[in-house]
Parts: structure tokens; C-alpha cells; sequence
DNA sequence: GTTGAGCGTT
């Protein structure tokens, strides 16, 4: 399973993804998507954490938590067939 | 500022 966070500030890092997930489980991997044309940050991103034990939490904890000024929404992501 | 890619037409 993959969570989604979305409502990010644009200065969050995967390095700042990975240390707050990491509160609630061992993250296997944080991605930050950008903006294929403007290279910018889009503004949400995916975490995945080891178990679903850990992700269920994490979600539980930090959906709407606010976080470097801005209440994240978390929950989980959707498969990546969209565009 | 809300659901990841790239290739290239199921």
C-alpha cells in the first residue's frame, strides 16, 4: 500500500517526508512528484511505509495534521492510472 | 496549489 499526502507546502523534502513518516514505521520509499513542465513540486506525495499496520497509523495521525504551516490531508493513494 | 511516468495509440 502507497499513502498519499497532499496539501504539502512547496519546501517539504523527502528527507523531511521520510523523517515524519518514519515516527510510525520504517519508510521504504517518499517520492515527490514535479510538475512534468515547469519542474516545479505539485504539491503532494506518496510514502510507503512497511506494513499496513504502520501506514494505517500514520494516516490516522497526520491526515489534516498541519505541518510546516499547512494541514496535510493523508490517506491512501489511488493507483497511478490517471491523468 | 489535492493522486507519481514514459512511451507513443487498447
Amino acid at each position: 500500500m502507497t499513502i498519499y499526502v497532499g496539501n504539502l507546502s512547496y519546501d517539504v523534502t523527502q528527507e523531511d517526508l521520510t523523517a515524519v513518516f518514519s515516527e510510525y514505521g520504517t519508510v521504504k520509499k517518499a517520492y515527490l512528484p514535479t510538475d512534468r513542465e515547469t519542474g516545479k513540486l505539485r504539491g503532494f506525495a506518496f510514502v510507503d511505509l512497511s506494513t499496513e499496520e504502520e501506514e494505517q497509523q500514520a494516516i490516522e495521525t497526520l491526515d489534516g495534521a498541519n505541518w510546516m504551516g499547512r494541514d496535510m490531508k493523508v490517506n491512501k493513494a489511488r493507483p497511478r492510472e490517471r491523468r
